[in-house]
DNA sequence: GATTGCCCCTAACGGTGTTAGATGACAAGT
DNA sequence: ACTTGTCATCTAACACCGTTAGGGGCAATC
């Protein structure tokens, strides 16, 4: 019997470690995470399922992999304009990256990744962080706080998003809808501020609640720099 | 044939939907959230599988419910010191909290919650950002805000140790010294900074790290209070 | 006493990650 | 040319998983 590799519109090429995690990108498009399964990406290849361990440990170290590819191909902003511009510009380019694949956040978020590509972009920010005049310990921790908070609001971002087309009615402005609703009919006497600012907390402005914490995590990083502007 | 409800140190409570929260509780306490299965949580009730989707329709919903029952026992900070002093031990509390239960973070995070334990603590925080004098829409943004970074920051702080302990060797300062050394070893023409600063990259006070982040977020909110260090 | 509705049961379906061991392809050594 | 051996894939199987279909006991109600 002949080699069926071919029969799916498999590879020839000889099924490398990266061409798992190029068909685990597919998958990850196409199906969403939660049918990213190691069958389904040996069928994208043409292949069984336990033909992946060979090269890979298991899908935990597939999803690591998974994690760095995702942020590969991340673009970092021009070298103008301020070091708060271009930390600003930073995090939006991410944050939009994560908003652009499907369910990224949900791979990337609580990851310990240390991949190649993030190291790229992590060098790169250092550079620009210790050239605006941050200490090198404030560098470190910068970066680590910037990357967190983009994960960590990307995550809840879209994550309402797959909930709720699980459940079966879509639009992310009906599930905010509903949450508006649920909040304004709180007994007022016991939640008052639930209840005032129902439209303000269920405000779908995505970009805008980003922008919010983006900008005051920024200003205190200003804080960091001048030392004694007169106030404090 | 009798029930045998009562082989398993079970309940006689006729398994409310508390009931359930309760058990799924104590697997996840015990077993951690790749153990927390429908069968697991049944046989703590001393139960079968499928009777649970009588009290509860997905495991998804079990899983909400459950986010919200860990977050119900956090106790607000006293109202003592400025508004800093309130949002910093709120926030410090969150996450020790969260860090208290095992994987806490990362049912919590990235899940679109508003259980009534969480409105019972949201509306506490407004109330105390209101009497601040925010702004209502800053009042609500930076609830957001703080749920966010704290829920993001410890999904990122307990993570790696899960993710070790599945590997095989535990504790997580072995981790962050493998981390440590892999960013010393990098090329240093390529990765000057990351070279540089892997001590401080791979700081594992990660209360440190928090606080950092934190103070930056205040910092940043004191700004929006102080529009002009002259008048108010 | 019959009926209804609650609540748990057994059985089963289709799927999952992962391992064991057989099988073939193909290069190197004798 | 034949053996050897390593790589890379296969088939078969295990122990689970979430979830549904449908049966049956049991209390309250009519």
């Amino acid at each position: 019997m002949r080699t069926d590799r071919a029969k799916a519109p498999g590879q020839q090429p000889p099924l490398t470690q990266e061409a798992l995690v190029g068909a685990a990108l597919l998958v990850l498009e196409r199906d969403g995470l939660d049918a990213l399964s190691m069958r389904r990406v040996a069928a994208e290849l043409g292949v069984q399922a336990p033909s992946l361990y060979w090269h890979v440990r298991n899908k935990e170290q597939l999803l690591d992999l998974l994690a760095d590819a995702l942020v590969a191909d991340a673009v970092p902003p021009p070298r103008v304009g301020d070091w708060r511009e271009q930390l600003r510009a930073y995090c939006h380019l991410h944050r939009r990256h994560l908003l652009g694949k499907r369910d990224a956040a949900r791979v990337v978020a609580g990851r310990f990744n240390l991949g190649p590509s993030l190291l790229v972009i992590l060098e790169d920010q250092l550079d620009r962080l210790r050239e605006a005049g941050f200490p090198a310990a404030d560098a470190a921790l910068t970066s680590y706080l910037l990357g967190n908070y983009v994960a960590g609001f990307v995550l809840q971002e879209q994550s309402p998003l797959s909930a709720a087309e699980a459940v079966g009615q879509a639009t992310r402005t009906e599930v905010v809808n509903a949450a508006r609703e649920h909040l304004q009919q709180l007994p007022a006497d016991r939640f008052p501020h639930l209840v005032a600012l129902a439209a303000d907390l269920s405000e779908p402005d995505m970009e805008a609640r980003f922008a919010f914490g983006l900008e005051r995590i920024l200003d205190g990083l200003a804080t960091l720099l001048e030392p004694e502007p007169g106030t404090r």
